[in-house]
DNA sequence: CATGAATGAGTCTTCATTCAT
DNA sequence: AATGAATGAAGACTCATTCAT
């Protein structure tokens, strides 16, 4: 009985090309979005065939539903007790992630495709929106036990309030906007100071 | 140059048709996105024949580019020199007018075609998302003027941060949150109150 | 107003390729099989570019339906008032054309899809077998009516044993025995026999 | 050489799979067709990996021709020495055995593919149309010598008309019908009976 | 021996676009 | 002007077969 007991039969598949296939598809999804995205595509730059592909995931949509479950949340920046800074550290660690993986286009596919394949969002979310907003407002409920803010009812405002004029200046065009996290941050923490 | 004869030869081009056409494409573009949207589809929905879209508009990104010209920010809600009401009244409209035309998703569409068809989102932004924030940022002026706010060098950041918690809200999943325009002009005119 | 009133708008749609494309699904449908032929060898041979015919056909199952419908009895052979003749040329016939189109790899093809593609057995039978049977029982009855075979409850056990005999000998690889067609004839007509 | 050495060198091949697969072969080959099959299929079926079925076979073809050569006739029904019944048992064991093992489909297969695949209608005929043409052709021998019926010069139109009549009911959509067996029988023996 | 991975060829179908009427 | 026919390119997906373990 040797230590490989749960071997499984036959050829092992490639993590390599796990790996190429979902980075491909991520970076593809990215610069041509999920219609315009094409499985020829993904395999000529994963270096593997369309059936190699087609083994793994049965179809498009599971392709991409697996590349963006793939994506996992840089690591957070560390806490370092200060509101104010660790507030930034995360807007600029998240505004730098984005420009990185092209996340403005990754978002933009993801929204357009929500009435076809909701999964694609949803997935966006739980992936990415969700556990940097954690972040925020676990930063933000500490200041609060410190008496740094007003203890609001809920904080989702406080934290839609510091991530909000990221996508508010992509719109407008002003998408790298210098010091807009330190603004942000300082308009909330004016605005929730204690009385 | 025959070319600048007041009136052109031959049969002129329908109205009607234009006008239906542009409407067609524009709804197919938030239901669908643009590369899942079919000429095919447009042609059905506005009534009319494939060919006579081509007749006009060459190719489908021109189609597409044409029907978001088309697009007219509604009229602005009446300012009534109350600031807060104002502004709260303006992103009201804002939030009710994306809901209507699917606007999150028209948003998508040209969020992810932006490295393909620069000129979807240039012109989103020139049409619909340049002119509402004029308005905020009248109306943030005038309450300058006013001594209500402090001057701030622009405004910006302040425009955004009254904007971008929509935007916030719907990437966390909390799409049409109540109170949010409430919550967003409250914090704004909280941060920027005169010493 | 002229004549052509209903005069559909636009291109006509050419007879030619119509009856190209049919004749070749035809064609390739006893060759190949319904499975193993392929849109692409359609319309190589009708000199016809795939998307003709999907214009014209929805789908695959649609193309080989139309092509199946369009089959034509040929014209009955002659009916002479002698029984015996009459059957053996019903016959000859129909050994003859089944000969021509290749109609046991056609027929053999709808007995194959019946599970998948039902409508191809019945469009068959409808088209060719049950007219012929007709024929057959037309002559029977009018043999009934001067007496020369007995009145049987129906003829249909009689028309089967005329017909019956050709996809035996087939199926024995006897094809073409030389003479089926008066022995099966004048086996039943001795079967039938009055008394 | 090696090869004629009593025991192969190395792991024996199980019989158990082998007659699984021919098994799941057949019995797909009656439900889809030769081409619809798939090699995946008749994997999954007979609980094997499909480089399994390539280790015994090397085509799909080789496959289908094995399976059908596998196919046996069923013992034939005892002769009891009266020929009207024997006749009957033949045939209504031929139709049980047809109906039960999805037969027309199969022999629509067989002979769909004869321009492609030969061997199968080849095989088919060897294995389950002569020998029942034999027991047939026997029973009429024996009534031959003792003058039941008249001696012909050869039988074999006479055993066509025994079985014609089930194929022509086929066709004709009247699978099934009762007494096509005795009917048959009847007739023959009519036609044939000693002036 | 037996298995699962890997692949190239091929399937039906859709689409944006150009032609003929 | 307006329409419908015609087409070449491309898309997702399937399959028989060969390779590596």
């Amino acid at each position: 009985m040797s230590a490989s007991r749960t071997k499984a039969a036959g050829r092992p598949r490639s993590a390599e090309k796990d790996a190429a296939i979902l980075q491909a598809a991520l970076q593809l999804l990215a610069t041509q979005g999920y219609t315009r995205m094409s499985l020829s595509q993904v395999a000529e730059v994963a270096r593997v065939s369309k059936s190699t592909i087609h083994l793994r995931w049965k179809t498009k949509a599971d392709l991409v539903t697996a590349a963006l479950a793939a994506v996992r949340m840089v690591e957070a920046p560390p806490a370092g007790g200060n509101t104010r800074a660790d507030l930034v550290a995360i807007l600029d660690d998240f505004a730098a992630t984005v420009q990185r993986v092209r996340g403005m286009a990754l978002i933009g596919t993801c929204l357009a495709e929500e009435a076809h394949t909701p999964e694609l969002l949803a997935l966006l979310r739980e992936r990415t929106v969700l556990p940097r907003r954690d972040l925020l407002r676990t930063v933000l409920e500490q200041a609060c036990c410190r008496g740094e803010i007003r203890p609001e009812g809920d904080l989702e405002a406080a934290v839609s309030a510091l991530l909000g004029p990221f996508y508010a200046d992509y719109m407008a065009g002003q998408g790298g906007r210098a010091g807009w996290a330190e603004e942000a941050v300082d308009l909330v923490l004016a605005g929730l100071r204690p009385a």
